[in-house]
DNA sequence: GTCTATACGGCGATAGAC
DNA sequence: GTCTATCGCCGTATAGAC
């Protein structure tokens, strides 16, 4: 059986919403994307509003909850940092306009969206905060701001998505060189971030 | 003497389309929020597209043209590298949100953007890369894949700024601490690199 | 240069037949 | 559930007076 048309309003409005944003993109468009019409948009989703809401946090859960996930996980510290950018990658490769989409949607004094977020926020202790104070306490890593290390190592693998259109720009790359590049971070990402936290004083 | 009206409407059109893009911005908000009206916003930039192309541009070149100015100037490595970190720290401050505005106009298969973002590359050689490949030689450092660093670099930069309002919620702060937690990476983001060029292999 | 008034199209949304 | 037809509004842009 073929997919529903609901199902293809929602993939189509995905698709166009990540590449163009809300502002930019019609009911239009979303109906002709889909092979229906506008009708049966407003019938299924009542406006373009409530479809996009509904994008927004798919999209939102999907960025986010995984990252948090890995980082909660019990595994050993570079196991985890390395199982992290490892999925997180192969994520953003198979949707590179997740991030870019989300943090658009969020930027500037954007309350409706924010608060969105924030209700979608699962509160808990950071245990990847945790382990890092528990190996730093052992003796195993530098006693560093792992605020910042932990911002740094998601940095380090969503930030070439999000700009990946001038990344292939200034370093004179197609998409598949692209692809290729942030598949050798999978290794350079965690060397990074581990040799700063094992490297003696300098 | 006062500003004059032309300038008033650019002003008002760069804030207002960094804070919401192309789409989501009317020129009626602009013309509003220049006090004046829609018909001087066209006389002056003869559409809002033409509007905004100005805009963009020149968000595009204030984000990227001083980056690759630091990275092409004549200075030791590591003083390159604090140098480069706390310049783009303190423009990002001044204005947070040109990063997400210019990536998020140039995401997916945007043509029109990006060819005009092309046409303001400085082609030229890589300085930053031919030195660090002179430093390699030298000894000074490890022989890595520096593009990969050159793009960590940047990341570690510009992603706190395009991530803010998520980062504020993950981590409860407020602008203030925002703007604290940037002005520590200053320290934080040169060491990181720093620490992967120089340590032993593991 | 600046304003008022208006043209014109495209937008989101819905009514109502099937 | 699906379609056609249409409404009313708001968008950009301009004509024309001052």
């Amino acid at each position: 059986m073929a997919i529903s048309t609901e199902e293809k309003i929602r993939d189509a409005a995905k698709r166009i919403f990540l590449e163009k944003g809300f502002g930019s993109t019609t009911t239009r468009d979303i109906a002709e994307s889909a092979d229906t019409n506008i009708a049966l948009v407003n019938y299924y989703f009542h406006s373009k509003e409530r479809l996009f809401q509904e994008i927004f946090q798919d999209s939102f859960a999907e960025t986010f909850a995984p990252a948090t996930r890995i980082l909660n996980d019990d595994l050993p510290l570079e196991a985890k940092i390395y199982k992290f950018v490892d999925y997180m990658t192969d994520l953003l490769k198979k949707d590179p306009l997740l991030p870019v989409f989300v943090l658009s949607e969020m930027r500037g004094e954007n309350t409706k969206m924010c608060e969105m977020a924030s209700k979608m926020q699962e509160a808990g202790p950071n245990k990847f905060l945790q382990q890092l104070e528990r190996e730093a306490e052992k003796g195993n890593i530098r006693r560093v701001d792992f605020d910042q290390v932990e911002v740094s190592l998601m940095s380090m693998v969503v930030f070439p998505f999000i700009s990946m259109n001038v990344l292939k720009l200034k370093k004179q790359m197609s998409t598949e060189e692209f692809y290729r590049f942030v598949e050798e971070r999978k290794k350079a990402i965690p060397e990074m971030i581990l040799s700063y936290l094992r490297c003696r004083e300098e």
